[in-house]
DNA sequence: TGAAAGGATGGCATTTAGTGACGCCAATGA
DNA sequence: TCATTGGCGTCACTAAATGCCATCCTTTCA
């Protein structure tokens, strides 16, 4: 998804510069939450991190805890792209084994980097209530794009109980699986073990729909 | 700790009294959070509406927002006994039934107004972040009931994955129609029109965990 | 029954998260 | 060129949260 890079700045210097700087801001709070702990971490100590005033921090973020956010947000990102992205064509095993392999190959060192920091801030929400809130929150986001995934999927309406409940379902069992994955590989597991990692994950969400979802989709 | 000490004794608040005073203290916190809105109330405002100092608050809870906890949780408790309940030889649809309309019959007033309060509570997350990490919380601990049940039912540990993901999958599936049956009601919905309730949950949890969970069990 | 002990509370000072107000400066546009 | 705009920094301030200490209340034991 960060293939683009070059040639950016076009007219206003808003919403594309801002993302980008509420992710340089999250990468350095990130690392102070992990090495320092979340309550040892000052505002004015990331502020000085990236190279800005405490004030300005706060223009961009709620609050501390907040600051995780963005990292925590790349976490997942990869998940929601690919479900996105999921034609309706093929069956969801194919498709996740698909791009997770494409990952594997084609991932920046960027993205490496930022995907590790994310694992670290899902860990330390463990103990964190704080962080806790920012990794529950881009969880909320997927169970979003789950929903509308489903939705199109079923023929029915986001907001549709079943569809929301389907999603709930299919989102909390990613969330475990992400979790576990997660632990095991800051446990220093080799993330080759994790091959099967896709067909789990596509496992796990049929089951959790009901076997509603999964299948290739024929109109 | 050398040594067993009569750690009951002299002193020391006992876990019930220290309980009943964070529930009072919350049910005061969640009547002006749902009056005023979280950020208008302050910690002030809570102790002198409950006849405490500031202080003695910040001593009981660890935040503003935490002193929505205990009632977001009674709303959850109900479950959570009703799962911890559940008899091996019953299928989860008969016991919710049965559990359900128990509460409808036996249920103090006490017990229907803070469960009237808890339903604010929970519409509340929706717009306010603080109050949305309570009751995700309330919700993570159902999930960790739900594994234990789930644990013992399959015959497998509670650390297990497989548990785990149905527990996430399941207690996902029970938070989205605690939110939609919460909304209706307070959108003025009658609550007789719940009735089926217990049996869309039972289904919801059936067809979460992939129908692993909801019958009865032989050992 | 009267200390002694120890936790629970209140008051005060202090730290820190977070906001408001104002001014500076760089980029844009006529 | 000047005026506008918007991001940023500085200062002042509110409110959340903690530490410290004096006090109160309760339980236990002599």
């Amino acid at each position: 998804m960060a293939g683009t890079a070059p040639t950016k700045g076009r007219g206003g210097m808003s919403d594309q510069r801002r993302h980008r700087l509420r992710l340089d801001v999250s990468r350095e709070a990130s690392r102070l939450f992990w090495a320092q702990g979340v309550d040892a971490t000052s505002g004015d100590q990331i502020a000085e991190a990236v190279g800005l005033s405490t004030r300005t921090i706060w223009r961009h973020f709620r609050s501390k805890e907040s600051c995780a956010e963005p990292i925590v947000m790349r976490g997942v990102e990869w998940e929601m792209s690919t479900l996105r992205s999921w034609p309706p064509q093929l069956s969801l095993e194919v498709h996740f084994a698909a791009e997770s392999s494409k990952f594997g190959r084609e991932a920046s060192d960027v993205e490496r980097m930022d995907t590790e920091l994310a694992i670290k801030m899902i860990r330390l929400a463990d103990t964190e209530p704080a962080i806790r809130t920012a990794w529950l929150m881009a969880c909320d986001q997927v169970e979003r794009e789950m929903a509308e995934i489903i939705a199109g999927r079923l023929g029915l309406p986001a907001e549709d109980l079943d569809v929301r409940v389907h999603a709930a379902a299919a989102s909390a069992a990613l969330r475990v699986l992400n979790e576990h994955i997660g632990a095991a590989i800051l446990e220093g597991t080799d993330p080759r073990d994790f091959a099967d990692a896709p067909a789990r994950i596509a496992r796990a969400v049929r089951a959790a729909t009901g076997g509603a979802v999964g299948d290739p989709v024929t109109t």
